[in-house]
Formats: C-alpha cells, sequence, structure tokens
RNA sequence: GCGGGGGUGUCAGAGCCAGGUCAAAUGAGCAGGACUGAGGCUCCUGUGCCUUUAGUGGCUGCGAGGGUUCAAAUCCCUUCCCCCGCACCA
C-alpha cells in the first residue's frame, strides 16, 4: 500500500467531481468553518497543519453527518513581516537564506526572486497551498483571496466604518518601539535575533541643581519609591549632557537621550551641552526630603538608558551600593554616605542590597553578577517588601510605588517617559530601538464598557472546545482597552480615515469568515465600485437592492445572490486556531463580530489546539528540527501524517511527532487494509453468529457510539484510540477467539471505514471501493450506532473467558504440568444474590442481615458467612453488572472450544454443584460471580 | 505580580469534573520467545516490589505533607515545582 499514490489519486477525483465545492441548499443543514488563516511570509511546517488537519477532520465528520459544509481558505498577507522577509532575502541575510535553503528546500534560483513582497506572497502561497491540497484538506479552493486584494480592501474598509459609526474608533497618543534610523514602529520580526521590545513607563525625577536654579538633574528610575533612600546621584563622567528645555523648564541629560527623546516629546528644545565630569562633586535637592545630596561618577551609568542620571539608592540598590564601594580611594571616599532604608524585606536586614551583594559575591559595579542580585532585589522588594518610611508604613512595595509616583507627577516634581526595559533591542538596520510617542494614533477602544457587555453575552452563548478555555477569554476580555489599529507601514488596507496609515494586520482579520461566503461571487466585479452600500446590503440586508445593484454594477439578482448567500452560511459555526491566539485574534473576532452583525450572525463556537512537537521538543530554527508540511508528506503521505498530529495528544495538548509513532500507524494501517483484502473477497454469510460475533458487534457499536459523542468534543485521540488502536486490538482477540465471520467482518470494516474516514480519507476512498462502498466516502453517511447492538452480557461473558484463560496460564506455570483436562465450575445463584447484597450493603453486619432476611441465602447459612467474609474483603471492587448463571456457563461452554487449543487439553464446563470428586468439590465451592472455579488435571 | 494550564509507572499519555471494576487504559521502550537465510518487519509473552509448585495474596505507589471517607490518582486544606500569556506583534 503506498500513502503517497492513493494520495494524488483521490485528490484528483475529489477535485474531478467538485467534492468541496458547495452552495447553499434550501433546507439542507449547513455547516460553516474556518481555520486561521496562514500567513504566507515562509513555507509551512507539520505544527501549522495541526490547526488544519483538526479543522478538516471535523468538516468531514459534519459532512458525513449529512451537513452541507463550507471549510474556505485565504490568505492573510498584512503588515510588515512580508515586507521585512523581502528585504531580508534581499540583503541576503544568511541566516534567512540558510532556512529557506536548509530547511525549506527552496529552490537556488528561485530565493533571490523572493526580494520582492508580491513575488514572495506568490511563491508562498502558493507552496502552502499546494500543501494543503496535498494533506486532503476539504477546502473550497474557489473562495481563496489575499488580504490585499482591492476587494477585501473595500471590504475592510466598510469594516472600519461600521466600528467608528460605532464609536469604537478613537484617536490618542500611544508610545511604541520605534527605529529612529528607519522613522519606522518595530516589531519583534524587525529586530536583530527577534526580540520584542517592551516598553514600560519610567518616572523621570527632577533634581534641582543647587548651584543652578531652575536647572534640574533628571533622573529615570522604575522605583519611584525609593526617592526617600536617595543619598547621591549618579553621571558618567566619560559621556556628554545636554540641557533641555520642556515646558519651560531645564533638565539635564544624557546627550544620547536628548537625542532620542523628542520623539517621545516632540516640543524639547536642546539648549546646552557639557561633559559629565563637570558635575561632579556638584549637589542637587531632593525633590521629597529636600535632602542636599552630592553628584558622583560612575561607569555602570549608561548613556541610553533611561535619561543617563541614575538616582542612587544604595539601600536598596546593588550598582548604587557597588559604586559606592567603588569610590573607595577615590578622592570622594569622605564623602561617601551610608544607605538609608525605605523598604523592609523579610530575610533581609536593614540593607538589602548590600547583603545580597555580599552573599552573592559581587565584586563591583562592572561585575555581571550584578545584574542578577539587582533583579533579585527588586523582585522581592516590589512584592513582598513593606514601605518603613512614616508615611506608607507597611505599604506594600507594588502599592507604594504607584502612590508616589502619582503624587511626584502631580507635584510636578517628575515627568513620565517611556523606556525599551529588555534593551538595547537593535533594529537590523543597525540602530538601537528608541520609544516613540505617536500623536494622535487611532485605536479600536476595546475597552468599552457596553461593548465588553455585548462580547461576553456573546461568549456565553458560545461553545468553547476545550471548555477550561473559557477563563482565558473572559481574563482577555477584561483587560482589553485600546488597541492601535493603524501603523506606517505594511501590506493591507488603507486606514479610511487617515489615508497615509495601514490598517494593522489583527485589525483586518477578525470578520473576513463573513467574506468567504460571498468572495467567490465578488471575484468577477470591480473592486472599485465596492462601496459601502454595497457591504451593507450583502451582510446587514440595508439598503434598495436595485439602487445598490446598479451602483455595484450587476444585476439585482446577482446581488440578491450574494445575500442569499452569507445568510444560508452565516453565522459561523466553527472557528479554529492553535490556542496562542486566545489573547488577541480569537476575541478580537467576537468584538467585531458583536460590533457588527445581529446577534443571530454571532459566532457559535471556537475551537482551539496546541502545537506540535518533533520527536519530543519544540520546532526551532536553531535546533534544526523543522519539518516541513510537503517533505512530511512525501516521506509518510498525508494520511500517515493527518493521523500523527490529530491523534498525537488530545485538543488542547502538545502533540509529539515522532518516527516511532508513524511506524506504529503505518503497520497498523496496513494490518486493517490487509483484512479489508482478505474478507472482500470472502464469500458471504456463513450460518449463524456465535457469541464471539454478538461480542465484535457490540464491541463495534460501541465504539460507534463513543466516536459520534467523542466529536462533540473534538476528542480526535480518544476517537483514534477507540476506532483506530483499539478496533485492532480487538479484532485480534476476535481471531484468536475463533472468530472468522465473513458477513460480520466485512460489517465492522466497513463501519470502520467509515469512522476512520476523516482522519484518513484517502486510504479509506481506496478501501472503501474495496468494500463495494457507494460513490466516495468522503460524502458517504457517518455510521449510526445501534444501542440494541451493544451488549454488556456480551462483553462480559468475552471478560470472563478472558480471564479464566489468563487464570489457567497462571496456575499452569505455578504447577508446571501439562494439563490433560480442564473443569471449569461457574458459580451457583445464590452467590450472586448475596453479591448484589454486599455490593450494596458494604458493611458486614448489614449485609449479613439482608442475607438472612432471604430465605434460600438463610437455608446456606453457614456457606454464607463464610463466602459473605470473602466478598467483604475487596467490597470496594465488586461490579454492578454481573452475568446470570445461566449466562457465565453458557459463556464457558461456548468457549470450549477455544480453551481447547489454547492449552491443548480436553475441557469441561459445569456449575459448581455438578463437580465430581472430592478435589474438585472442594475446588469447585470455591468458584464466584465472574471467577469460575479452575481444576486441572 | 496578574491570569491560565499542569505535575501519574522507563518514557509519552489517559484516568480526576460524577471516589470503589486502578498496580492504573493505550502507545513507545525494554526483556524473553515464535517466524526467518537474517532482520530494524510481523506475531506471542512478560515488564513496581515481595510471596506462592493451583489462580481469585501482601506491600509500596499517581510532586510533598495533612484531612474527609468503610474506600482517594480522583474530594478538601497547606506546600513545592514546571509551562504558557500579559498586546499593537503575526
Amino acid at each position: 500500500m503506498n500513502f503517497q499514490e492513493i494520495g494524488e489519486k483521490w485528490q484528483k477525483r475529489w477535485a474531478e467531481e467538485k467534492a468541496f465545492e458547495p452552495e447553499p441548499e434550501e433546507g439542507k443543514r449547513k455547516f460553516f468553518l474556518t481555520a486561521a488563516f496562514p500567513y504566507p511570509n515562509s513555507p509551512q511546517h507539520i505544527g501549522h497543519a495541526r490547526t488544519y488537519t483538526t479543522t478538516d477532520v471535523y468538516a468531514r465528520y459534519m459532512r458525513m453527518r449529512g451537513t452541507n459544509v463550507l471549510f474556505p481558505m485565504g490568505f492573510h498577507v498584512t503588515g510588515t513581516p512580508v515586507l521585512a522577509m523581502a528585504k531580508r532575502v534581499a540583503a541576503k541575510d544568511p541566516e534567512i537564506l540558510e532556512i529557506f535553503e536548509k530547511i525549506y528546500r527552496v529552490p537556488a534560483d528561485v530565493i533571490p526572486t523572493l526580494d520582492e513582497p508580491k513575488r514572495l506572497v506568490d511563491y508562498f502561497s502558493r507552496e502552502i497551498e499546494m500543501g494543503m491540497r496535498e494533506m486532503g484538506f476539504s477546502i473550497d479552493w474557489r473562495r481563496k483571496f489575499y488580504t490585499y486584494d482591492k476587494a477585501f480592501n473595500a471590504f475592510i474598509r466598510w469594516q472600519f466604518e461600521k466600528l467608528k459609526g460605532k464609536g469604537y474608533l478613537v484617536k490618542g497618543n500611544h508610545p511604541v518601539p520605534w527605529c529612529p534610523n528607519e522613522d519606522n514602529a518595530v516589531g519583534a520580526h524587525d529586530t536583530k535575533g527577534d526580540v520584542d521590545p517592551n516598553i514600560d513607563q519610567m518616572t523621570a525625577i527632577k533634581f534641582e541643581l543647587k548651584d543652578e536654579p531652575g536647572n534640574y538633574l533628571l533622573c529615570a528610575t522604575f522605583r519611584p519609591e525609593t526617592i526617600y533612600g536617595v543619598t547621591n546621584a549618579w553621571i558618567n563622567p566619560q559621556i556628554k549632557y545636554s540641557l533641555v528645555e520642556i515646558g519651560g523648564s531645564k533638565y539635564w541629560v544624557s546627550s544620547a537621550v536628548a537625542k532620542s527623546l523628542p520623539l517621545q516629546i516632540p516640543s524639547m528644545r536642546k539648549i546646552g551641552e557639557r561633559n559629565g565630569s563637570e558635575f561632579e562633586g556638584k549637589k542637587v535637592l531632593n525633590p521629597v526630603t529636600g535632602d542636599e545630596l552630592p553628584i558622583f561618577p560612575a561607569s555602570f551609568v549608561q548613556p541610553e538608558v533611561g535619561t543617563g542620571v541614575v538616582m542612587s539608592v544604595p539601600a536598596h540598590a546593588p550598582y548604587d551600593y557597588l559604586a559606592l564601594m567603588d569610590l573607595k580611594g577615590t578622592k570622594w571616599e569622605p564623602m561617601i554616605p551610608e544607605p538609608k532604608q525605605v523598604l523592609e524585606l523579610e530575610g533581609f536586614g536593614e540593607f538589602p542590597a548590600k547583603e545580597i551583594v555580599e552573599r552573592m559575591g559581587v565584586k563591583n559595579q562592572n561585575d555581571p553578577k550584578a545584574e542578577a542580585a539587582t533583579e533579585e532585589i527588586y523582585s522581592k522588594e516590589a512584592h513582598t517588601g513593606k514601605m518603613v518610611i512614616e508615611k506608607y508604613a507597611g505599604m506594600r512595595g507594588v502599592d507604594a510605588k504607584e502612590r508616589i509616583k502619582e503624587e511626584m507627577v502631580s507635584a510636578k516634581k517628575a515627568l513620565m517617559l517611556h523606556d525599551v526595559i529588555n534593551g538595547p533591542v537593535w533594529c537590523r538596520c543597525g540602530a538601537r530601538i528608541c520609544v516613540k510617542i505617536v500623536a494622535d494614533q487611532w485605536f479600536i477602544d476595546y475597552g468599552n464598557k457596553e461593548w465588553k457587555d455585548d462580547v461576553k453575552e456573546a461568549f456565553s452563548r458560545m461553545n468553547l472546545i476545550p471548555e477550561k478555555t473559557r477563563p482565558e477569554y473572559e481574563y482577555t476580555i477584561g483587560w482589553l482597552k485600546e488597541k492601535a489599529c493603524v501603523r506606517a507601514q505594511g501590506l493591507g488596507t488603507t486606514f479610511p480615515y487617515d489615508e497615509t496609515k495601514m490598517i494593522e494586520s489583527l485589525s483586518d482579520s477578525t470578520i473576513y469568515m463573513a467574506f468567504y461566503t460571498v468572495a467567490d461571487l465578488i471575484g468577477g466585479m470591480d473592486p472599485e465600485r465596492l462601496n459601502s452600500q454595497f457591504f451593507d446590503f450583502v451582510f446587514l440586508g440595508k439598503g434598495d437592492a436595485g439602487a445598490v445593484a446598479e451602483e455595484a454594477g450587476i444585476s439585482e439578482k446577482e446581488l440578491r445572490a450574494m445575500r442569499a448567500s452569507f445568510l444560508y452560511w452565516y453565522p459561523l459555526d466553527s472557528r479554529h486556531s492553535a490556542g496562542d491566539l486566545i489573547h488577541n485574534h480569537l476575541t478580537f473576532f467576537v468584538f467585531n463580530h458583536v460590533a457588527i452583525f445581529p446577534k443571530e450572525h454571532w459566532p457559535r463556537q471556537i475551537a482551539t489546539n496546541g502545537f506540535v512537537l518533533m520527536e519530543g521538543s519544540k520546532m526551532s530554527k536553531s535546533l534544526g528540527n523543522i519539518m516541513p508540511l510537503r517533505e512530511a508528506i512525501r516521506k509518510y503521505g498525508a494520511d500517515i501524517v493527518r493521523f500523527s498530529v490529530v491523534t498525537g495528544a488530545e485538543l488542547d495538548a502538545d502533540s509529539d511527532f515522532n518516527e516511532a509513532m508513524t511506524e506504529g500507524v503505518v503497520a497498523r494501517m496496513k494490518w486493517m487494509a490487509g483484512l479489508v483484502e482478505e474478507y472482500s473477497a470472502k464469500e458471504g454469510s456463513e450460518g449463524k453468529a456465535k457469541a464471539i460475533d454478538l461480542w465484535l458487534l457490540s464491541k463495534l457499536h460501541r465504539k460507534m457510539k463513543i466516536a459520534t459523542k467523542a466529536f462533540e468534543k473534538l476528542a480526535l485521540r480518544e476517537i483514534s484510540q477507540e476506532v483506530f488502536y483499539s478496533s485492532v486490538n480487538d479484532l485480534r482477540w476476535y481471531f484468536k477467539r475463533t472468530g472468522s465471520n465473513a458477513k460480520i467482518m466485512r460489517d465492522f470494516l466497513r463501519n470502520w471505514v467509515l469512522m476512520m474516514a476523516p482522519f484518513t480519507p484517502h486510504t479509506c476512498e481506496e478501501l472503501w471501493v474495496k468494500l463495494g462502498g457507494e460513490g466516495l466516502v468522503s460524502q458517504a453517511k457517518w455510521p449510526e450506532f445501534d444501542e440494541g447492538k451493544i451488549s454488556e452480557s456480551a462483553e462480559l461473558a468475552e471478560e470472563v473467558v478472558g480471564k479464566t484463560r489468563d487464570d489457567v496460564e497462571n496456575i499452569l506455570k505455578l504447577i508446571g504440568k501439562k494439563p490433560a483436562k480442564l473443569c471449569l465450575y461457574a458459580a451457583e445463584g445464590w452467590k450472586r444474590k448475596l453479591y448484589s447484597i454486599a455490593r450494596e450493603e458494604k458493611r458486614f453486619d448489614l449485609a449479613m442481615k439482608k442475607a438472612m432476611a432471604d430465605s434460600e441465602l438463610k437455608a446456606r447459612a453457614k456457606d454464607v458467612g463464610r463466602v459473605l467474609q470473602q466478598l467483604m474483603k475487596d467490597v470496594g471492587t465488586l461490579r454492578r453488572l454481573m452475568l446470570t448463571e445461566e449466562q457465565e456457563l453458557s459463556a464457558l461452554r461456548d468457549a470450549k472450544e477455544f480453551f481447547a487449543q489454547e492449552f491443548s487439553c480436553e475441557v469441561e464446563v459445569m456449575m459448581e454443584g455438578e463437580a465430581v470428586g472430592d478435589a474438585q468439590k472442594k475446588k469447585a465451592a470455591n468458584a464466584s460471580p465472574m471467577k469460575p472455579s479452575i481444576f486441572i488435571e
């Protein structure tokens, strides 16, 4: 069986028969599902396949359940990553070239052509689409679009008009990481090493120079609460400082900062400059305590960090303490101040910084260990530190920080500045990333209270898979506030209220599912004529069809068909993505639906899945263990990849893709295929079904029941265990038990193929033909289980046979002789009665009392006492279901042939009372329900 | 810090919501055997410790410590550890 060949063969058939190109059908239930569309700035690997395969398995299942299923796909090209990637190719960035060559094996002659964004998108999107087709995804490709298509741009502009109309678009100022060289905002993919620049607020405190009234030394700090412990100020004598004017006040900051500061404070003017060393020995005033503080030189002060000026809190900041110690032996030694405590910290004395420095053996301010010491002390003090300053006594560090910051700012003793806190971060162009306050930035106001309430309502009506993701959504809804929605650069859609800006990528991908419903129909239209009235009509049913159609340059009938298509497919029944999008995309997706569409069109379900691991570890460039999807398909075949990726773990957990697993899948698949081959050729019905046949049927229908139920929560792993692995095991037992009914086998295999079809559709199509199935298995009906075929007693009977076999084997091993004859004695009815009593009462005295109330049991009071004692020992393990003595006896009799074959000896089965011979009788008396007594001669 | 998830046998991973059929599914690994020219293929058996030349026995055990219960991997409390997210970025 060649999985690769089978794949191609059936993909061709599906395409020819247009098997997955649904049209609205009056009266037929629909099911519309989408997965987050791919971003084609590189090829896809098996990790990407997880979400799509999950979606496809679901789509195929729902199709078999008789619904009209729409599963479309498009490409997301919005934003800067595509541009950044093309630029890196153009610059022949060795890292990128290596990934393309070595991992994705992009042909050498193709790579140089990817230096242009459009070509890059074309190439990779084709690559991705090919991979999806080769995976056999049941996607309706007629509806494919790119987010930079004109028609889609028109749609997104309409979306933003709607948001504006609701008052959800607002304007404000916003700090962003910025490359001063390229004059653009940067994201992680724009930086060296893909570092995500983290921006945080710093409090810039004004320390007035004693000798220069009106001029301040500006100290930026993350710990304003320590203002009470400042003993001096630090400057770097090696660098230059500039005097800048902001709002009428004059401040000294490092010249490096003076350069980038206008990005945050455009009104800033530079009015002077001097060397850092000129400040040494001067005095400044603490704005809060009024203390007079000296200015000392320190080499740890970096020109680009904060303001290039540092306030010294030796009690709590290891660097400050170390720098003071470093002054020993200089002319400043006599002036070295004593630390002043601000916070008390459990496990530490008055001066935690001093202690930690001594404990960790940090030598001086240039010792790399100083950083670790700082981190430890800062985090401890912030979270568990308590203020000792009288005014704030007992307050937690974090709370004091907020309060003191506010007090200083409102008293104009400090300013708020922003800085990159995980710096230095470098742009790919080589410039150091700084912070820019973008003025008049546009935001989507996800903080809007009423909007949030609607979103909460939407979620309360939505099905979430797995359900345990719900708190994450709730949390996200809670903290969401204004989100910047435009950028200066990038592909996508221009912003309707500022044509110089582009709509940012997380904002143009929130309601595109609606676009799919008409994407194929819009394809032939003039995109210039797609105005708001058009979209209002199609998606909201507003306006006059005739007028709208005329404006749009189409017939009224065409227009109405679009509206009808939308109404047929919407709402979205299921949305799929990896779990990492819960905190942004998936929540935005609901927000925007709620804002724009009426309640009946709000989404119904979101399913999120985990990632794919490669041989136990995360796929990463550095590990070089990325498995490109198309390579995996070539190597294993689509069905094997599909099956492995979605059944390796339950939905929310990461799934491991490994060689051993694929081998196991292939082996079982081939085994099953072999059975199909064998039994499809075998002649029809052979006589009456035996007990073991009924057992197999029971197992089959139970599987069908479990699988059907498990699909509700997309428990694909559970289904695979039940349908795939356990089928193989059941069939092995069936054959071992000398089962061989061809009719039953065909029935089993047929249903098995149907249940496997969503997972491994290509192989199943192939097997379906062999089994004489009609049409495509992809369009066949999902098997309905028959509750009547599920037989507890058949399964229990088989269990007794199996356990008895194991027991016999145990005994044989123990006595080490070849059996001549095997006698099995089934327990009598009264024991079963007693068993039930014991299980119910759970206590010896109560059970005994109840037993004595029964005349049959009372008659054998002595035996009852003995057996009950025995039963009580394991009262917890007594089971609910039990065979009657007739059932157990006949199960064992039925299996006589099997036992005889297993142990190559004569077999006798009887009730315990029928035992002949003293030794036999004694043994037989030990029989208990579901546990026949065994005697071996 | 805030929010979420999780700690199970050699490993991966079920079970936990609805306590008992749990020495704990399933798979992998490992060991032994069968088949074979040979096997990394396939099949069978075993795989916590102890006991037992007749099975349905004992002990330990599901991060750690306590508790509830006739009974706890499952419920409650305390505690330690790990992973993920905290945005303007797809």
